[in-house]
RNA sequence: GUGACCAUAGUUCAAUGGUUAGAGCAUCGGUUUGUGGUGCCGAGGAUUUGGGUUCAAUUCCCAGUGGUUACCCCA
């Protein structure tokens, strides 16, 4: 009988949506600057493209979809995230044929079927960035750069960026077998879920919180960094160099391994102290293997994806948010001729540019009073049967408390110049 | 999927095994005649659902639902 929202979604409310325009603004214009262009794509996609992208054996595929069959029995499912869709239309469009790199931006709803808590709903949104088409490190740092600066300026201080590198695919095979060689007398001392990702997933050993995993991995498991082929060292230590060279903390998180399968080489990810225990504010890394893994010619990529519910959570911790009140002009109408009058008045004054509203009550002058007072309105414009009978309004400045008397014949001209003078 | 905590008005929070379940804020109205913010006065509005114990349950017990949070994993 009574309907509410589906569990781990939200209602973001005019208490709060004005915070989301400010912040989809800013992030549009620092990433235009920059030359990124914004790419939509579409809310579902066919399940294949996530399996197949993001990997079956991830979290994300195997029990958080939302997928479900269309009319023609064909398996859909709401996007859990945005770079597999992002890539299927860069192929899909043949933006390579357009220009050799392509740099796109996306702000969008994910979808997730997960318990929700502190910093995570089941539809909740990501803003993030693709450079597609460039292998360089200067692709990856300028990644992670963008994100800093971005974060940055919204005044956020206390962050923390973790840098890895898990390697090529070729390089990262090798250092498995290795790793695999090192875990195996501990293998009975693992975690059950470690010993079922021995085998199927075994770097994920390291996302392991077990402490006891944790202290296995630290004595006999080797570092990924340290087991890379030359061109990954290379590539990875360029990247640092381009970080230090711009003044860009970071720290090397030699265990931190990410959820999705086709990261190659440079992993990264930004934390804040402020979010609860999900205190990662955005993420990515390189994927050089994802477009040819969706039949797309063989084409390097790199990327990054920010949750947009916990940036907002940071900057109200931090009161970034200011409210900039800026209320229309309020008509006050008495009388049914006065309705008539006003609602041309506010119709020509928004052709003049000036924002204007009228009142939709009909209840008291008083109570119209009110509204405007509690609307902020700076101005007031009062139409009744007096003034009507005059051939007048009445334009009261709010702030002043002074009112004055213009008549109706001019009245928008009137009215645009005496409060654009202000 | 597992655990913990929670559920009283629009909201934040009180109270109670037994008559009309209170308050702040918010909303609406009044404070003389057609002018907002502060003050004063007033009004409307609530015990999550189902079962059980009891003469009597909003209160105690069980279950459901919902919320919050942690784990897993992720942004």
């Amino acid at each position: 009988m009574k309907y509410r929202r589906i569990k781990g979604t939200k209602d973001i409310l005019p208490t709060e949506s004005w915070k989301w325009q400010f912040i989809e603004k800013k992030i549009s214009e620092t990433l235009e600057s920059s030359g990124y262009k914004e790419i939509r794509t579409p809310i579902f996609e066919v399940t294949q493209l996530f399996t197949r992208g993001i990997g079956e054996e991830t979290d994300v595929v195997s029990k958080e979809m939302y997928t479900f069959l269309d009319k023609g029995s064909k398996s859909l499912t709401l996007r859990p995230e945005l770079t597999a869709p992002v890539i299927r239309a860069y192929i899909e469009n043949n933006l390579n044929q357009i220009n050799p790199v392509n740099k796109l931006y996306y702000i969008g709803s994910l979808f997730r079927q997960e318990r929700p808590q502190k910093g995570r709903l089941r539809q909740f949104n990501q803003f993030g960035l693709e450079i597609i088409g460039s292998p360089n490190p200067e692709a990856d740092a300028e990644v992670i750069r963008i994100m800093y600066d971005l974060f940055s300026s919204l005044g956020i201080t206390d962050m923390n960026i973790k840098i890895n590198s898990i390697g090529s695919r070729e390089s990262r095979k090798d250092y498995l077998q290795v790793l695999e060689k090192s875990l195996k007398p501990s293998f009975n001392n693992l975690c059950p879920t470690c010993q079922k990702r021995f085998y199927k997933n075994i770097l994920r050993i390291f996302d392991c919180k077990n402490s006891e995993c944790q202290k296995i991995l630290d004595e006999y498991a080797p570092a990924i960094v340290d087991h890379l082929n030359e061109e990954d060292t290379e590539h990875f230590e360029t990247v640092k160099k381009l970080l230090n060279f711009t003044n860009t903390p970071y720290t090397i998180e030699k265990k931190m391994v990410r959820g999705l399968d086709y990261y190659t080489r440079t992993t990264f990810e930004i934390t804040s102290s402020l979010l609860g225990s999900q205190d990662a504010i955005c993420g990515g890394g390189r994927y050089d293997h994802l477009v040819e893994d969706l039949d797309g010619s063989k084409t390097p990529a790199v990327g990054v994806a920010c949750g947009m519910e916990r940036l907002i959570m940071v900057l109200d911790e931090l009161s970034v948010f200011k409210e900039t009140k800026k209320s229309p002009l309020f008509c006050v109408t008495l009388g049914d001729k006065a309705i008539e009058k006003v609602f041309k008045l506010i119709t020509d004054l928004k052709e003049l540019g000036i924002p204007a509203e009228m009142d939709l009550m009909r209840r008291s002058i008083k109570a119209q009073m009110r509204q405007a007072g509690k609307n902020n309105a700076h101005w007031v414009a009062i139409i009744g049967e007096n003034e009507i009978e005059k051939n007048i309004l009445v334009l009261k400045n709010m702030v002043k408390k002074e009112q004055i008397e213009i008549s109706l014949e001019n009245a928008p001209a009137e009215i645009a110049k005496i409060i654009s003078l202000k």
